[in-house]
DNA sequence: GCGCATAGTGTATGCGCTTACAGGGAGCGC
DNA sequence: GCGCTCCCTGTAAGCGCATACACTATGCGC
């Protein structure tokens, strides 16, 4: 039961290859009559094109590639508890989701299909080379593929890098204004609310995006004559429960507890909200909280969280569009985009 | 810069082309020296393997497809506003979402890629056709396929429905206990809060899943003796602006008010909520609400939402294991799995 | 009637890899 | 020293399609 091939088709059909190969093709060149005949006897044995023999011969697969980091699998599925702990699962799952998306419904208006892979390892047979090998450009998320791979990678096909350091310079580069936007709300705290004693709750050391944002709100301090903190108050992993413990550090640290906890990401800031209401402090009134994303759960949380909205579906459009540029022209200079963020103003923060 | 094949890496390190190759797949048989002397050629050249021709040759793809409905692009995202609409993207957003995120998973831990596709037209150009091309094994969601396409492509490689009616009754066929679900949450309703009044707000008229959710509720109060309703009191289309203005018409539609509304999913629920909130009736006092999928909002919402939880990320990687099963035995039986579903008591139902 | 363009089709080659199969050399028992 | 493995490597034949090129049949102007 083999698949049928276009030797198939073409001899039930009294055609030669290349006319079944034209059908799918260039339909034009081939007389209407011949055309339909071919197509009845494919429809008849279920034909289908190899995409690898089509992609080996025309040398392009119409496929792109998504690379994101693995969070890294907490334990298999508890079926009895149902998805009840899905809000806990870090910032990158519903991110990384966002930006599928939006690459996925670009990729098809340009005509390609998305192949995704999560977290790969190096090694000469590692996913990496498998998924490279079948796409024609690829995206890769911070910090998700070895430099060193993608070195490699790069001499095969475009890449485009999103958020994170611009590890090499010969490639796109995508990132948003985590810096201006966190400066942004930052100023909005102390211009608008008139909070002075600010607490940033950072993320991993190795986090770029987190850095960027931290740096940000260090230039607001200093641009409004405040004090400038050399280091965040204390860091997390970007999850809930790391909110909530970053939370109860602060406020168990002794001395005035801060006007405003200012957080690397959404996910920590509801963490915060929590350990925040089981104290029985008030926010806004007694404490402000803002975090930077702009996920949906923030929108429904009590108070509504004041954020940062991330353009995270343009994100993946914008990769997909700077690797069909690439495509289209390879020598064209290597950019660097940076998306502009959003303000998003609820209750956390003070405002009404 | 064409990108560097085995024969110039086979050149460059002195083997012939069936060495580099065997570097690569079947490491063991080659000398360790050799090996080396390979992979450090492959590594300066920046050779990556083809996946085409590794798929042309060895008739494999390593590749499993997913195909999902494509949620009608209802605007071109609004950055002005960030992603504050995310929350009222229809269930099937996250709900593919998560099933992605199940099947990337299960098929990374059987060395499969994932390629996703939303959407396809048919024609034989069509994306459909791409796709099909391009992998080992292909997961559809209900009805996102023409059934005439699905015939065509089972000829040549297996395929699993997920959800939706088994339209072909020689592919796999992946489901969860929709009827099942319902029936014990409809129940509880009845049995443990005393209510006997209960509204359905369905889903799409064509949803098969919000077919077989009423039919659960209808046997429920069959079963308990009460009036079997013919028709949902009313439908919606899965959106929480749906579930909102479904709330209204019932709330409007004089008569007594329900003393339950039972949504046949989440996102309609969570709408209701607003509405009911909006009236200032009480939940669950005056009313109570639930709900069916158990996404995660439904968590956050006050009152928190009662649901039957779908285990979404295991329908994803049931529907990977299926396929490696078939692949591994294309003789098998057809086989139809039906997954358990969880009840979730929150608040929303009177549950303390 | 001839040359010539045009439309439609066939022939033949190559895309980059996998994988039987066929060697050649080394080690071993006898 | 002979034959026999075993290990390693090379040779060569595809895998299924796209496509340049060659070819035939037609229609056209002259």
């Amino acid at each position: 039961m083999s698949a049928p091939t276009v030797y198939d088709v073409a001899a039930r059909a009294q055609v030669s290859i290349a006319t079944v190969s034209r059908v799918y093709r260039n339909p034009d060149t081939v007389r209407a009559t011949t055309r339909e005949r071919v197509l009845a006897v494919a429809r008849e044995l279920g034909y289908v094109p190899s995409g690898n023999a089509r992609g080996l011969a025309s040398r392009t697969t119409g496929v792109l590639g998504l690379c994101f980091p693995d969070y890294a699998d907490p334990e298999v599925d508890n079926p009895g508890d149902g998805s009840d702990d899905a809000a806990d699962d870090p910032e990158h799952m519903l991110y990384a989701d966002e930006i599928t998306r939006g690459m996925e419904r670009a990729a098809r208006r340009h005509g390609y299909a998305l192949l995704i892979a999560a977290s790969l390892e190096g090694g000469p047979e590692s996913l990496v080379a498998k998924v490279a090998g079948r796409v024609d450009g690829f995206a890769v998320l911070a910090r998700t593929v070895p430099t060193e791979d993608l070195e490699i990678i790069a001499h095969r096909l475009p890449i485009v890098m999103i958020a994170g350091p611009r590890e090499i310079d010969h490639l796109d580069h995508l990132q948003v204004a985590n810096d201006e936007g966190e400066y942004e709300l930052t100023r909005h705290l102390i211009d608008d609310h008139g909070l002075t004693r600010l607490a940033f709750i950072s993320g991993g050391e190795d986090s770029p995006d987190a850095a960027a944002r931290f740096r940000g709100f260090q230039r607001a301090l200093g641009d409004a004559g405040l004090p400038v903190p050399a280091e965040p108050a204390t860091r997390g992993n970007f999850t809930q429960a790391d909110g909530r413990a970053a939370a109860e550090r602060l406020l168990d640290a002794g001395g005035a507890v801060p006007q405003a906890l200012v957080c690397a990401n959404d996910q920590m800031a509801v963490g915060a909200l929590q350990t925040l209401e089981r104290r029985g402090i008030r926010v806004p009134e007694d404490v402000a909280v803002v975090g930077f994303d702009g996920i949906p759960l923030g929108r429904v949380v009590r108070p509504s969280l004041t954020t940062v909205s991330q353009p995270m579906r343009r994100l993946g459009e914008t990769a997909v569009d700077l690797l069909v540029e690439r495509l289209r022209d390879p020598d064209r200079q290597p950019r660097s985009v940076m998306l502009p963020v959003n303000q998003t103003r609820r209750t956390s923060c003070g405002c009404p």
